[in-house]
RNA sequence: CGGGGCGUGGCGCAACGGUGGCGCACGUGCUUUGGGAGCACGAGGAUGUGGGUUCGAAUCCCACCGCCCCGACCA
């Protein structure tokens, strides 16, 4: 391909809108373009990227069995209403109308569809197992985009679905797909770790998610660095040292002014933030106004709450919806809480004689203890997960770090397949749903993780298996010396007959500009034809990953470059 | 949705109440050709949109739209 008419443009300044290096580099290297916030065009090299990782993906997918198909970017509504989505997910799914007035979405996913086909096309346990997977284009309006490439609106996903007859079927369908993704991000050149997860609004039994740690990452993670565990903060479970057994003194009220904060508190009446109880208030997506009571020193885990309220989201109480259920903000009290339901954090309810509120401005109260004094709705894991935490497998102090989701696998079970009738004639005689699993990949956000992972201060280094092209050839000279274009020529000729297309830049450039593109543009090889090279014996390769270069005979770069 | 920031040639920026400039990129010519070349000439703008204030608005005020960042949110 030859750069003189190449459909893409380079930038001499960083886009002034680009943080990430990703971000920043794929823009300025001509790959993508921005058309609206978290919409992007790909350009011929990012197209071209893209295709090679979707390979990369499509080999492993089909090594287990998995095959491909393709499903709609629009669905009738219908089929979401049937699951339930139509309605409990909100405005990230686009909706609109047909001409016919009918509602329709956009695909945020295609579990639905999936499930609709699995009616028609599976009968008998005979069928069982079966994989399919698309890569598909999915629109989720986001409240928020943000990173270039990293959290997108409008992306291509890889998706895959597994149908099995049970859970052990699922099981199996899981760890087939795990192994898989471990060898897709090894070849992508994307370290992942993979860690257990919440299974969210999808639903089912499992999940893990495949994070590339970057300090941009939008989870935080809970490692640990002894044994390996690995856990997203939204479930990680760690250790925390064993309250004091302590026998029940008196409650006793306190007048604490002006103490609205736990540091202010703690400090008033000189005990650590591990002797108070503090109080949240969270209103429930099914209206239940619900205080949740944790230590003073850890925080409230959203995602454990919500999973231990059993709803599928909450927001904060207003202060005036504290104030109607008869408490006072900033000095509730579990204690007499009877306007709203009260969910306690496992390690509170071990503990013995801590400080809450008093539910009285300017008031607090000692040595309330759990079961005497109150008697919470529920007790649950609430808290998350505190750096220096012990790991739940070992003990040791865990980390934490962020870290960028690039693929995510889920045991589904049955959720979708009973809804939409999809089930299979057992051995048995019986009826029985289908058991599924799903599993993705955002293309586009390992293309971005890739180049994180793989840039330097000049450019793009793309790791062979998904670089563009293999080689790009520069010409330098060629007006001063017919055969500098005469050799550069051929070998373009040569490596596109040997069916390896290579970037060629024969554009009438300046040495300087050419070379710092080629570096930016980051191809494993840059072969330069120049007099000097030609005088000296042949062209000259450099490696962009080591930048080491020498001057090799044509026979050998020709070689290099039919692959 | 809350907080903050920014919208001026393709890109990066200046001008902050008095006729819109600079650098890069772009076109033409000459020179140059191994690290973002030089000289000369040239083209390219309803200053995001709509109101308002003013003799006069890119500049001040209001509203809206768009984009970025932090948070909320998020498979």
């Amino acid at each position: 391909m030859r750069l003189s008419h190449f459909f893409f443009t380079t930038l001499r300044d960083d886009p002034a809108d680009a943080e990430m290096p990703s971000h920043r580099l794929l823009v300025r290297a001509g790959y993508v373009r921005q058309l609206g916030s978290g919409i992007y065009s790909l350009l011929p090299l990012g197209y071209r990227v893209s295709r090679r990782v979707e390979q990369v993906i499509r080999e492993e997918m089909d090594a287990i069995g998995c095959q491909e198909m393709e499903m709609p970017v629009v669905h009738p509504a219908d089929l979401w209403k049937e699951t339930g989505r139509w309605y409990s997910v909100g405005a990230e799914m686009a909706r609109f109308k047909d001409r016919g007035g009918r509602d329709m979405v956009l695909a945020m996913t295609h579990e639905e569809v999936v499930a609709s086909l699995l009616r028609d096309v599976v009968k008998s346990y005979r069928q069982l197992p079966m994989m399919i997977y698309h890569f598909q284009t999915k629109f989720r309006d986001e409240p928020r985009s943000r990173g270039g490439l990293i959290r997108v609106r409008e992306f291509v996903m890889k998706d895959s679905y597994t149908c099995d007859a049970d859970e052990a079927g699922l099981d199996a369908s899981y760890d087939l797909h795990y192994a898989a993704y471990t060898r897709i991000f090894d070849r992508l050149g994307v370290p992942t770790i993979p860690v257990a997860s919440d299974v969210g609004m999808m639903g089912g039994s499992q999940a893990h998610e495949f994070m590339f740690l970057n300090p941009a990452g939008e989870d935080v993670l809970v490692l640990c660095e002894r044994c390996g565990f690995s856990a997203n903060r939204q479930v990680a479970r760690t250790r925390v040292s064993e309250p004091p057994a302590e026998e029940p003194l008196p409650l006793e009220e306190v007048e604490t002014p002006g103490t609205a904060t736990i540091a202010d508190l703690a400090a008033f009446l000189g005990v650590g933030a591990e002797r108070t109880a503090k109080a949240l208030f969270v209103v429930t997506d099914d209206g239940r106004l619900v205080t949740a009571i944790v230590r003073g020193d850890m925080d409230v885990n959203e995602t454990k709450l919500v999973n231990a309220l059993r709803t599928t989201g909450l927001r904060p109480a207003h202060p005036d919806e504290i104030k109607a259920a008869g408490m006072v903000p900033g000095y509730a009290s579990p204690v007499g809480a009877s306007g709203a339901f009260v969910v306690v954090d496992e390690l509170i309810a071990r503990s013995a004689n801590l400080v809450a509120g008093a539910n009285r401005e300017g008031y607090h109260l000692r040595n309330t203890n759990v079961g005497r004094d109150y008697t919470p709705d529920l007790v649950a894991d609430l808290t998350s997960a505190r750096e220096g935490d012990g790991c739940p497998e070992c003990g040791a102090p865990v980390v934490l770090r962020n870290g960028i989701e690039v693929g995510n696998i889920f045991k589904l079970g049955t959720r979708y397949t009973q809804a939409l009738g999809a089930t299979y004639l057992g051995e048995d005689g019986l009826e029985h749903p289908i058991v599924m699993g799903s599993y993705g990949i955002g293309v586009g956000r390992a293309v971005a993780c890739i180049v994180e992972a793989h840039h330097d201060e000049k450019g793009i280094v793309w790791p062979a298996e998904v670089a563009p092209y293999p080689a790009h050839i520069v010409s330098i000279g060629a007006t001063k010396d017919p055969r500098v274009a005469e050799v550069a020529d051929a070998l373009h000729e040569l490596a596109f007959s040997a069916g390896r297309e290579v970037l060629y830049d024969d554009r009438d450039e300046s040495p300087g500009v050419k070379l710092t593109d080629a570096e930016l543009l980051g191809m494993p090889l840059i072969v330069t034809v120049s007099p000097r090279s030609l005088a000296a014996g042949g062209a000259e390769v450099t490696v962009r990953e080591t930048g080491e270069r020498s001057v090799r005979p044509l026979a050998e770069v020709e070689a290099l470059l039919r692959g």
